[in-house]
DNA sequence: AAATAATTTTAGACAAAACTAAAAAAATAA
DNA sequence: TTATTTTTTTAGTTTTGTCTAAAATTATTT
């Protein structure tokens, strides 16, 4: 694998997260997402259509190679871990550690990578819920979706919240949901689309639609 | 503080380095040291005497201004925790650690630093036995200096090894001398140079000329 | 002290990554 | 289907950090 520039690698990882909402990304997109001009955007799609991480034509959009998609998943395994070590060992806060990841995962060492992932005791998850690649650039594709969109009887795992606010925070840590918690969906009712789901063997409880909402699993 | 680019990083790095054994630094010396063009150097000196970082007249080679040696130590202070993190968390030896570190003490978040000092326990030296700056820039200013110039009746640490072959390892093992041992010197003998020195309250033992010349210490 | 050698600086170029302004192509509206 | 708007690309600069080749300065010899 070769080595990329920090600016390289920050437009492959934008194309990754963009790709994954719409099949491919336009000109526009990523020059908003990374706050530069379109013309700067065209620029570096010409230079990585040459090192064919990416298919460009000209006015069409653009999208990962394989050889693209292998590296994007590089970059983000190497941030994804950067933040859980910046939340489990250094105690930094859960909305503190993207920021510092940022630079981080642009030190492409990959024996230093490899036993970081050996010393925190492979994380599946970063501190936001987010799977993290392995050594050879596996990743739980399990989607993230709403906990209301959910079937009956299959267990997911919570992933993220997209609410930050104390108030849903107070409600979820009375019922025991945490990111990482197993949840199982056994009831859905159609009157106030409210739930009831278990955790592990504990008796069933109910969730409002308003907090379901606001939850997301990764169902394998 | 400021923010610096690694190539600016690097030389100030370099400059304060070789400041430590003469007093003024050199355009071929820091060109050589840094594997680079005497006419890059030049360039470089331009843009970091408007930044006040060091004192330079043409022909008259440079040294860091008081602000540089700041920088500098707030450079190595990162670059030697991430060596004694690498070498006492991920396991990384005692010459793999450096490289490493090279690339990541140019992640310059203060507090990304500051809690990787208290998460290590606020090492004082790094695995190299060089004294790590504290986090207002602070060195233990031990200067370091060969076993054979050490006074009688002081005590130093044991701070590195200039041959690293495994004849000599043997040695200092059996004598039980490692980084971090504390040594007193009790006795020189003109004859051969040899020396007695006592580790705590055991029994001095005597050290050939030629060991004690790979022997270098911190005295405070 | 003049000549030669070594060191250092200047001048001019280049590559990477960004920008602005203008042109070209595609999408949308009339 | 034209006309208009939006998007994308091209062309030409800028900044940072590097380089080579030549000029200037300092150091060393004879």
């Amino acid at each position: 694998m070769l080595n990329y520039s920090t600016s390289e690698e920050n437009y492959i990882k934008a194309i990754f997260h963009l790709q994954r909402q719409d099949g491919t990304v336009t000109t526009n997109e990523l020059a908003n997402e990374l706050k530069t001009k379109p013309a700067s955007v065209t620029d570096m799609m010409k230079k990585l259509k040459v090192k064919k991480l990416l298919n460009y034509q000209p006015y069409q959009g653009f999208r990962l190679t394989n050889e693209g998609n292998k590296v994007a998943l590089g970059i983000i395994r190497r941030h994804r871990l950067w933040e859980y070590f910046l939340a489990e060992k250094l105690k930094f806060s859960w909305d503190e550690v993207h920021e510092v990841a940022e630079d981080l995962e642009h030190v492409s060492n990959k024996k230093l990578i490899d036993k970081l992932d050996e010393f925190l005791g492979f994380p599946r998850t970063d501190p936001h819920g987010d799977p993290i690649p392995d050594a050879n650039g596996r990743i739980e594709m399990s989607k993230k979706i709403c906990l209301t969109e959910m079937e009956l009887n299959t267990i997911a795992i919570v992933s993220s919240v997209s609410d930050q606010s104390s108030e849903i925070l107070e409600l979820l840590e009375h019922k025991k949901i945490a990111i990482g918690t197993k949840l199982e969906v056994k009831k859905k009712f159609d009157f106030d689309n409210s739930m009831e789901v278990k955790i592990g063997r504990q008796p069933a409880f109910t969730i409002s639609n308003q907090l379901a909402e606001n939850i997301f699993v990764l169902s394998n």
